[in-house]
DNA sequence: CGCTCTATTACCCTACCGAGCAAAGCATTG
DNA sequence: CAATGCTTTGCTCGGTAGGGTAATAGAGCG
């Protein structure tokens, strides 16, 4: 509490409101110090750079570069580079996302004032902090095969209600190859058809509501 | 601005967050005063009782009951209260809904101070606040045909990847009822089948991540 | 250097889907 | 009262989906 070198934060969030609002919140705390502050993935790597903060307390949905990527960015130049983040989303696809990006921690956002402080101290110290049910899904996840790069193309056809044949034209393979990546996809995602593999995407975060490009 | 008696307002947020953010934000003008707070819809009910602000100002998404059914709920007793959506959420369902319930604007969270602090002191004049954007969006909607209740249990039946007669089951209705609603859904969320209907549903906000019950 | 996973193609076959067409009862609304 | 929309049921039929099974080739890993 009573630390001479407070600890040096950057928030990143699009939202002024979140960002205001987490000032607030930390600027209670002496051994906390807010140096820097960012809207989107892509500004977050710039004054990361500039300001060179002990820690990073980002969210992950955001504009122009999304919050993974982000870290991906950040941790390429800087791999000790201690990053939390803090969001309202639970999607698997999100979580396990950021701890392969090398995140540190995950908070969700209807966490409390202390959880979120305790987290930035935890973090500085070079710790992890994660919540035990969150671990309990990361070590779940771990479990289940991913889906590829391919299967996620044929996935987004089928959320655009194209038939088997026309995802092949659209990806230029065979639609014998289009039927085997759709049982693969329904078997990974546990679906009786491609209408609850839809579903069960937009759950994981495999596909997302604002590309829809209707 | 030097008004003598200040706006009285109401925050509605399930983030401490974001509650937080606004009324730091708030704070800094003389004219509005945050008199209350909710962490969810069924406590705004209560408290909008017990402190009557002029303005309330929340969110959609919410535990316990949601945004929209605790405007239903105010609006019911007090027809004349000046309630504000803000929210992430630019889901159809929710704008719809939002205004159907008796709100009197809807502001995204990305929207700017000024904005925020703008539409309250509409809302307290009497009037409403909304977007150019969004009230072509309102206009657009309104052209469109409702999902009925029950063609909604049978979108519902779909994501889950039921098949027709599985859902004629369940609902206990023929499978040739089923097949009637499922045309209509597919015609109304204007998708080549039940895949791309179920995708439609998650975009529009008909279905919701949460109520997954695997 | 095998093992595993992915991407690709292929065949068969059954069950299901969705289009087209029709109609009747009921509630609501203009 | 006519119009509209929802709910319900029915029929036919071609196309599609999805299960089962199998094989080849390349990438990555231990």
């Amino acid at each position: 509490m009573t630390t001479p070198y407070p600890i040096r934060l950057m928030l990143v969030d699009d939202h002024t409101v979140v960002r205001m609002g987490l000032a607030a919140i930390l600027q209670l705390h002496a051994d906390i110090e807010v140096v820097a502050e960012a809207e989107d993935g892509a500004q977050a790597l710039l004054e990361y750079r500039k300001a060179k903060p002990d820690v990073v307390l980002m969210d992950v949905s955001m504009p122009v570069t999304s919050g993974i990527e982000a870290i991906q960015n950040i941790v390429a130049e800087t791999p000790d580079a201690k990053i939390l983040l803090l969001t309202m989303s639970d999607l698997d696809e999100d979580i396990q996302g950021a701890f392969e990006a090398g995140a540190r921690g995950y908070i969700l956002k209807n966490a409390s004032h202390e959880e979120i402080v305790e987290a930035v101290r935890i973090a500085n110290k070079g710790d992890r902090y994660i919540t035990d049910s969150l671990q309990n899904r990361l070590n779940a996840l771990a479990q289940i095969k991913h889906i590829s790069e391919r299967e996620l193309e044929v996935l987004e056809g089928m959320r655009r209600g194209l038939t088997n044949r026309d995802i092949s034209l659209t990806l230029d393979i065979s639609e014998h190859t289009v039927k085997a990546h759709v049982k693969a996809i329904l078997k990974k995602l546990e679906s009786a058809d491609r209408a609850e593999a839809v579903a069960r995407g937009f759950e994981k975060g495999l596909l997302r509501l604002n590309d829809s490009q209707t």
